[in-house]
DNA sequence: TGCATTTGACCTTT
DNA sequence: AAAGGTCAAATGCA
């Protein structure tokens, strides 16, 4: 049966989630498929284009279906409660929300997606970390972020980055990142693009909005190209503003990390 | 000096 | 009571 043809109250959800999901993994595949390619060949800019349009039309699928989403569930709340509804529909809809996830409390927050990355702060939006914790028997803390633009335009958006414990061969380090609550926030606050362009090896995305004209090209305040051989220039837009950064240089470099490319400079314990 | 991050304390949920 | 989530004062950095 067709998804969204059926009146479940979780469909649009589901499917949300799902291309939710689908942006992240190909965000993952992204970032492990252009450093092989040699940047500056036609073939990794066909491939960087064709990312460019499949993260476009996820983009369209996505505000389609949140327009969808929320008019719908509003219609069926209000169904309920013209019947008199003795059952609470709203709790019903978050127990529903909350089932078949092994999630502890959070205060009203809807879980959206669970996403197993190596690069846990490129998804496109900009975060603020406001906690961090170590939880019992993880090897590795939890963080906390809430969109950098919770405070100006209420954006409720959450995501919590563990790092998940090393399944033993050591190449790559994951991180398991959850998020809550859909981002209302504008694309309009966040400023564009803080995407860098591969310098040699790595080619992060790390906005969801961007024109694809604007994709993958860095440019220093003046709007002249920039390359730096420094890590931190690799992965950061030069003037970008300092709170919208999310990692430090030492995250980043651990969540990039790859066994072949290992940095003396990096604790092993960073995350430990 | 202002802003972001860190971190211990407090709160909420199970 | 324990565990996880959030707050907010302290700290660090530009």
């Amino acid at each position: 049966m067709n998804i969204l043809e059926s009146s479940n109250l979780g469909g649009y959800k589901e499917v949300i989630n799902e291309v939710e999901r689908q942006r992240a993994l190909m965000m993952n595949l992204h970032d492990l498929v252009l450093p092989i390619l040699d940047s500056h060949s036609g073939q990794a800019k066909l491939v960087q284009q064709l990312f460019e349009e499949v993260f476009s039309c996820s983009s369209k699928i996505i505000s389609s279906l949140e327009l969808g989403d929320s008019s719908e569930k509003q219609a069926i709340l209000t169904k309920y409660k013209r019947k008199g509804g003795e059952n609470n529909v709203e709790n019903h809809i978050l127990l529903e929300e909350n089932k078949g996830r092994g999630n502890k409390r959070r205060k009203n927050a809807k879980h959206i997606s669970s996403v197993v990355t190596q690069a846990p702060h490129f998804d496109g939006y900009q975060w603020r970390k406001y906690g961090q914790k170590w939880i019992s028997k993880a090897k590795h803390s939890r963080s906390y972020y809430r969109c950098a633009y919770s405070k100006e335009q209420g954006c409720p958006s959450t995501k919590t980055v563990q790092q998940k414990e090393s399944d033993g061969n050591g190449t790559v380090r994951l991180f398991d990142v959850d998020y809550y609550d859909q981002h209302i926030c504008s694309s309009d606050g966040i400023v564009h693009p803080y995407v860098v362009e591969a310098t040699h090896d790595s080619v992060p995305i790390s906005s969801q909005n961007q024109s694809s004209s604007s994709m993958f090209v860095n440019t220093d305040a003046h709007g002249h190209r920039v390359q730096d051989e420094s890590f931190e220039s690799l992965f950061m837009v030069p003037d970008m503003p300092g709170h919208l950064t999310e990692f430090t240089d030492v995250e980043m470099a651990s969540a990039f990390e790859i066994t072949s490319m290992n940095s003396p400079l990096i604790p092993e314990d960073i995350w430990a």
